[in-house]
DNA sequence: TACACTTTGATTGTTGACAATTTATGACTG
DNA sequence: CAGTCATAAATTGTCAACAATCAAAGTGTA
């Protein structure tokens, strides 16, 4: 177990100059894809000795886990993995709609043709890779955080952007990784995704705001008959 | 200068049972009103110092006032005091708009009936404090930002409370104490507070969030035209 | 004089030990 | 036997010293 985290301490070791960065990338793809699990109690000295470096770098790792929301910490009590329950993710449904909903009105105002091309050229890979036999589940799940992805970015809000990356879209990843497969949903998901777009092209603001929304929350509702079917 | 952050220490000790808690409130609102200038270079060794801790937990102090965007900082070159422009402004309150909005309408959906009571007499209390004579600029203020708190706590969505009591809330503080006095808007906000809340009393969601976001847009086009004419 | 290189100084990143606090364990008492 | 208090173990919070890194001052050369 030491000899993995080495291996990826190394790796990472040209993108992030920092050891408390590292640490925290690497306890952050752990929680989001489960090898630790919801529920965890966190012991400094343990993790420290885990991942093979001082308290110190692991106390900054887990306080930005803290911030991002995949840790929770109670002053001289220590700290948990997040444990992810329905109402949770409902808020951040709810808010990622509202955020995304803007993200499109202003990439309808403010995307260039040249990135709306390039989206649309992103949407026919997905098509083609729909067709492909399927077992593709990662490749749609990653092709479609990638579109909204875009048109965060197109959106030219600094703050929207970060907190959809940092926070939120991590926090439904690890749902997603948590909750096994999602059923056969990418056409629809295709399709929606076209209407945005298109959407965008045609400099609706309103329409785009509207789709987005709807998107999301149709999004939201299957998600959470998921999690309820669980819950027996 | 030592007095009066030890008198704040003991004063906030029952609140804040770590040292580095303390610190970050401490350091949060130096910013906020001035006392640490924008752009002002943090010294890790010299803050210590000053605020009469060792650097551990002045470091935690200073990561987290960098989750909340009040320090910019840079690996291995140091931090500093972020600099308040136009765009980032913008940017706030762009994605205020888009939380508030949402925000108003799950307030529509859910805030009980003795809350928007509550919050009708907060509105009289603020008509009464306006009526007084004038120099209640600052309790005005705070009436304001009362005024959308109570909104975001109805929404009963705890991303969006966080979020906009953490950072926006703070940054937006920050904007309106570094422009000095704001003109007398008090009345014409009252009176988009008094509609919000007619809207969210009738359990008119779609309404609550268009007034909310044209009331948050419309405060925006004023802060933008105050900055655009300091910048001269 | 301008430019590249080296070296020095200052500042951040990291570490291990120490202090303070909480939780768990167990004895004592009603 | 249940409940409460005191003690002990484990864990977090804090500190001060050490190592790594970056920015600037200074030196030498074309």
């Amino acid at each position: 177990m030491t000899e993995q985290h080495l291996a990826q301490n190394t790796e990472n070791s040209l993108e992030s100059p920092t050891l408390a960065r590292r640490t925290f990338d690497s306890i952050k793809s752990d929680i989001i894809n489960g090898q630790l699990a919801q529920g965890t109690k966190i012991v400094e000295s343990d993790l420290a000795l885990k991942y093979g470096i001082s308290r110190g770098p692991l106390r900054e790792a887990i306080h930005r886990l803290e911030q991002i929301k995949l840790i929770v910490r109670i002053p001289h009590a220590g700290s948990r993995v997040i444990t992810l329950d329905t109402k949770m993710m409902e808020d951040i449904y709810t808010a990622r709609e509202s955020l995304e909903g803007m993200a499109a009105r202003l990439a309808a105002r403010l995307m260039p043709e040249a990135e709306i091309l390039a989206l649309s050229e992103l949407l026919d890979q997905h098509e083609a890779s729909i067709s492909e036999t399927e077992g593709k589940a990662y490749f749609q799940r990653e092709g479609d955080i990638d579109f909204h992805f875009r048109i965060a970015m197109a959106s030219r809000n600094q703050w929207i952007l970060e907190n959809l990356n940092g926070e939120l879209y991590q926090l439904i990843r690890m749902c997603r990784h948590q909750s096994g497969q999602f059923p056969a949903r990418a056409q629809t998901a295709l399709d929606q995704h076209r209407q945005i777009a298109a959407a965008v092209e045609r400099r609706d603001e309103e329409l785009a705001e509207i789709l987005m929304r709807r998107h999301i929350s149709g999004a939201w509702e299957i998600v959470k008959k998921i999690l309820e079917d669980q819950n027996d």
